[in-house]
DNA sequence: GCAAAAGTGTTACGAATACACCCATGA
DNA sequence: TCATGGGTGTATTCGTAACACTTTTGC
């Protein structure tokens, strides 16, 4: 083995974002358009270079905002994407990081600049490189976190009812779901705060608002060290 | 935003392996001596840098080869990781691996080299770097297979017996669990195949050796696309 | 014959599912 | 008054957890 770094190749290190939004109703993803070759014209995730003064995940940040202007966004590592020729310029790799926003909170500054798009998550373009990739993983992770933990408290408002909580369920699992069991099971996380308030922009009756209670939550969260087990250990 | 790539820094690009074996008993993890500054006598895992004509997961793979003559291990991509001065001799940033291997097929042919060393996975010393949270996550990702699917395939022999299995499992989870309950929920998922031959190398009865069938397995694994849902959808 | 590990079955409990009606309101 | 979406309760099913004794065999 050879531990002497100057030997070494050096290599690119390009970040990729895959952002999710939800805009009470739709999962969506931001894309931008090439404006330059190759594949100039066609979609690509947010992406952008590692600088030496900034950490992987400071860089992400940085790219996610410097695109969209929005900062204190969720962002969460996926994967570094390495294949030899998935960048037809030259030898890069990417770490492709996934961002969880909500729109309603956002949507007025968001997405003119550099041709970026939202695009409704089951009508996706053809995208560059290995992005298709990236974001059918992306979707999975996402999908798995739901599955797992309570998600989608970044992706809502501040205070959100119980019917937009569902209908990002719903959208992440592209299926229908049980109003009453939803309700019961979401309710007996424990992580929800019932506000006196009521949400009528949807309805005539109007809708309760809850708010997400972040310390509960963090208690929940470390409950099984953040893992279920497969198995219970016998209480001996 | 700047898409000419001679403006950027390339960076050294290592990767780091967390190397977990199992001998039939303790779950352990193989580290090695860094024999040159800084550093020099302190563990650390294994590692290397991506070379030009390389993906990612061929660098890992041919790095934990050429330091333990293993090939076709199973090897899974962990994180990114790229805290600006996570290393102290040039900015690098590193992507780390980790392994599943069985030691008792492989252990005469393993080790000796490089000053390397099996530690029980609960006794490990100071690592390098950020060595340490590399470990500590592979181990929360372990854990997080196991209790998904059932690892351990990989790292046991072709055949085994259910207690082995358990071990591995109690060993993963650092804790015991009950002989009945975690026969019924195995063989429940049906993906062992009994064989009639007989274990008697750790008692007098003998244990049924079971092997693993992997096309049982695959169909497992796609059935709900590979995560459970929080959710079950309505029959409508 | 006994020590040591392998193997086996049943009950009890709790969580997830299926399912249908009433409520509040603005138009 | 009626159309629209919000809200609620229960019976059933299924999976998980708890729990103790018998079997085999080498010594």
């Amino acid at each position: 083995m050879d531990y002497s770094y100057s030997e070494h190749k050096q290599c690119y290190v390009a970040l990729d974002c895959i952002i999710f939004g939800f805009d009470r109703k739709d999962l969506k993803l931001l894309l931008i358009k090439r404006n330059f070759e190759p594949r100039k014209g066609d979609w690509s995730l947010m992406g952008g270079f590692l600088e030496s003064d900034e950490s992987l995940d400071e860089a992400a940040s940085r790219i996610l905002s410097s695109l969209t202007g929005l900062k204190d966004i969720y962002l969460e590592q996926l994967k570094g994407f390495g294949k030899v020729d998935r960048d037809p310029v030259a030898r890069t790799i990417s770490v492709a990081y996934y961002a969880l926003i909500n729109l309603n909170d956002h949507d007025k500054n968001l997405l003119p600049e550099f041709g970026a798009k939202w695009f409704p998550i089951d009508e996706l373009p053809n995208l560059i490189f290995d992005h298709e990739e990236m974001v059918s993983l992306a979707k999975a992770r996402l999908r798995h976190k739901a599955s797992n933990q309570p998600v989608g408290f970044e992706l809502l408002p501040d205070t959100f009812t119980l019917p937009e909580l569902q209908q990002l369920y719903e959208a992440i699992y592209e299926t229908s779901l049980d109003k009453r069991n939803f309700r019961r099971r979401i309710l007996s996380m424990n992580v929800l705060e019932k506000t006196d308030k009521k949400q009528k922009k949807y309805s005539k009756k109007g809708a309760y608002l809850y708010k997400f209670d972040e310390d509960k939550y963090s208690e929940q969260k470390n409950k099984n060290g953040g893992t279920k087990m497969m198995f219970k250990p016998p209480k001996v």
